[in-house]
DNA sequence: TATTGTTATACTCTATAACTATA
DNA sequence: TATAGTTATAGAGTATAACAATA
């Protein structure tokens, strides 16, 4: 696959102003994006939908249910079934049991899944800080403040 | 799924602003891509895989072989070749044998390839528009500019 | 030998829907 | 009846690798 081409190449010279912003907005998350899980495979043998599920509950440390879970990732519940069945059979994650509701229960980290996902998160980080050096402190903060304006935009209408 | 949580809020409140604004960022555009994914099916019954196939026709009338719409789109070799088959049984590419290599061949838009690319692209753009209607000209000229430098940056640094 | 494209296969991520157990 | 979670299934979207035809 070339470096030469990306998602950006699809504009022609003509096209305007918003679609021409949102094909260089894709491909700069989408390269981002790649970097991100590529590293988090080889480094860490994980996929972005786990890393976020531990980033979940490192956030609860009483844990969540599936349920919450599922609204959290924005998944439906199969899908967090799986994911948490992976991470139980790792060690980094336990179902416990609810006495007061025996339809559910309660997903925390264990220890170990405690530690792991804090090694990650600090590689992580570093990651995303040298990926986008290419801001300045300043530059990072207004573009930061632009898109929570476009958030707002977007809950609004989608 | 409920709307009240999503990839930002991973984000814990002393993480680190090239963090805080990653997330935002990811968050943005994930739910730009996931609408037009989905009006997409609904409106015309594609994909954004196809869609991106058909615009990079548009842009080179003389068609493109394979490999090049491999290379153009970054997708492997045998990705490429379901898609057009897709595409090609919908009447809307096609594959044309080129005498001075036997082993390749160009793929075309057909006039109802082009036809329905123009319409479908001019919707897309609609949709465009309308969702980052949220910011102003001026720094929608002002994040286009801000991304051209990020992508210099990733360039040099994936 | 190298290249073009196809085929076969597999894995991740996601959704929907039927199902079980419990409330 | 409604809810929590699981299971089964399907379909994008992607990659790798073996293969046939041609250069």
């Amino acid at each position: 696959m070339s470096a030469d081409f990306d998602l950006e190449t699809r504009a022609s010279a003509d096209d305007h102003q918003a679609l021409r912003l949102w094909l260089r907005l894709l491909s700069c998350t989408t390269r981002v994006e790649d970097q991100i899980r590529q590293r988090l495979r080889q480094e860490f043998g994980t996929t972005l939908p786990r890393f976020d599920l531990l980033a979940q509950l490192e956030r609860h440390p009483d844990g969540l249910t599936m349920r919450e879970l599922s609204e959290r990732l924005m998944v439906t519940g199969g899908n967090v079934t799986g994911i948490t069945d992976q991470l139980e059979a790792e060690g980094l994650v336990l179902r416990e049991t609810r006495p007061e509701d025996r339809r559910s229960f309660i997903v925390r980290l264990t220890p170990a899944g405690r530690r792991q996902f804090k090694r990650m998160a600090a590689t992580h980080e570093g990651w995303i800080v040298e990926l986008f050096a290419g801001w300045t402190p300043a530059q990072k903060t207004q573009v930061h403040e632009l898109l929570a304006q476009l958030k707002m935009h977007l809950k609004d209408n989608t």
